[in-house]
DNA sequence: AGCAAGATTTCT
DNA sequence: GAAATCTTGCTA
């Protein structure tokens, strides 16, 4: 199957579902994916346009977003849609199917290998990916997206039979009405996919906002 | 210049 | 429930 990223990250998120990417000696099977809309997603990092450190979003699709978050971590994203329309999904979480001494080296405190890569920052700490990797180039099915660059390779497979779709963590609903859209896709039931919790936004500020809810564990069965 | 919040993780 | 720790964007 073919990834064509050069259309909308809601598109490509499911696609990527199932599917393995590679980097610095460890293998990972995608298990968990969110879409950011850039320009019409106000919990995009691009919404408000180019700065330095968003811009490979605006570049052209295949590469990868790499942002340092919370003073500690990174994150990876796949950026779609042509160039100078910013989109991305990012990675959150995944099954580590290659490497893991590697990946266990990198991530010693964890136990279980199902937490090995369950979270977006742990994710890249086991591909031993951080801001120097933004902008460098995907390699889908063998096929070079980019020359004379670093590269991270990504081999699709069959469609996931079974999508689940929710609302992305950590984002506080969007749009006049304060939606939560269900731009999150997970694979049903692996226990590598990450737990879910809401965004803060306009809430309170004790308690209440992160509060995982009765009804939060139903829009995130596991 | 100062400050609050963040696409998070980990420990208590 | 809160800390760790820094970048970004807004307010003054």
């Amino acid at each position: 199957m073919a990834l064509e990223l050069n259309s909308s990250p809601l598109e490509v998120a499911p696609q990527l579902l199932g599917a393995t990417v590679r980097a610095n000696g460890v293998s990972i099977r995608i298990t968990e994916v969110e879409a950011y809309l850039g320009a019409a997603d106000p919990a995009s990092h691009a919404f408000k346009g180019e700065t330095a450190r968003n811009g490979t979003m605006f570049g052209a699709p295949g590469a990868i977003y790499v942002y340092f978050t919370y003073g500690m971590h990174y994150c990876m994203n796949i950026v779609c849609w042509p160039a100078g329309r910013a989109g991305g999904c990012l990675v959150r979480a995944g099954e580590v199917i290659e490497g893991e001494e590697l990946a266990r080296e990198r991530r010693p405190a964890v136990v279980r290998s199902r937490d090995l890569a369950r979270g977006p920052a742990n994710l890249t700490r086991c591909l031993a990916i951080n801001r120097e990797w933004d902008g460098a180039a995907l390699c889908v099915d063998g096929v070079r997206l980019k020359d004379g660059e670093e590269f991270v390779v990504v081999n699709t497979h069959e469609p996931e039979p079974l999508i689940q779709t929710g609302p992305r963590v950590g984002v506080s609903g969007i749009g006049g009405d304060g939606q939560l859209y269900p731009w999150r896709f997970w694979i049903p039931g692996d226990p590598t996919v990450s737990a879910y919790k809401r965004g803060g936004g306009s809430r309170t500020k004790h308690g209440q906002a992160t509060k995982v809810t009765a009804r939060d564990q139903r829009l995130n069965p596991q």
